[in-house]
DNA sequence: TAAATTATTGCGACAAATTTGCAAATATAT
DNA sequence: ATATATTTGCAAATTTGTCGCAATAATTTA
């Protein structure tokens, strides 16, 4: 159970896991990311958009969840912290999105780059497009 | 001049390079990726708002452009078929957007991480988070 | 534990961003 | 040059995200 996690993330900034967080974020655990709109459908009867808005924010702020971009688009889900390093694949045609788990050999190179350009780098995002396994069956 | 390439890929699709197509490709030639507001203020006295979403959706859609995101929002840059494959460099502290690249190596690893999980990847986005040289400097 | 303090949520109104239908203008093909 | 198909501008509608403020819930203090 990660609500403990959880809390102890929000304590330290000076929040509190009231219910409303704790049905947000259980709305986001073990499921794929999920769009905005998804998010304040699935919790529209008990909560308001604007709080889901606030929360997704404060969320994100605290590093517990972020941010999926998809086109012009974006979705959530729950961060590293809760999810483990990972990159997705994206498939193109069935829009499917499948997490591809980190490789300390690949993260490795992509600090030295950036370090040998004079760049110090932090975090980094990974998002690989083209065919899942079933499409790519499919389509040939 | 790449309005040759633009021309021939606008073609193969039955899209023609009007002036207002070459008006936008010309707008984002060469710049550092462009949010949307910039791009239509920077037109907006020769373009209407909605022929510039259009515009770039159309881009977007045969490869011409792609959206670089940044938090909830995004910006626009030529796509690697006109600026060569690279990645990005985001500055946490100023903002700034530094191009990093395409190292042979790097891309060979991401695609063949991908192809071991048995998924055929076509291109992918890989976004690095951090402190750029000078913010890096000034912040020590 | 009750009272006081602070943080959180809901609500309604707003503002910004993006989309759509349709008629007028422009480009391409005949 | 004319006909046909595509593209653009305009105005209106949607969708998405934000804000202020009063009501509610949580936390702290006495």
């Amino acid at each position: 159970m990660q609500h403990n996690n959880l809390k102890a993330i929000l304590r330290k900034n000076g929040s509190s896991l009231t219910r409303t967080r704790r049905l947000i974020f259980d709305l986001l655990d073990g499921q794929d990311p999920q769009s905005m709109q998804v998010l304040i459908s699935r919790a529209d009867d008990q909560l308001d958009r604007a709080t889901i808005y606030r929360t997704i924010e404060l969320f994100e702020r605290l590093g517990i969840v972020h941010r999926v971009n998809i086109g012009w688009k974006y979705k959530i889900e729950l961060s590293d912290v809760f999810t483990g390093h990972h990159h997705h694949l994206h498939c193109s045609k069935c829009g499917k999105i499948l997490d591809l788990p980190s490789n300390p050999m690949l993260e490795t190179m992509i600090d030295t780059l950036a370090t040998k350009v004079d760049f110090a780098p932090r975090n980094h995002v990974l998002e690989i497009y083209g065919l899942c396994p079933a499409c790519k069956q499919a389509g040939s």
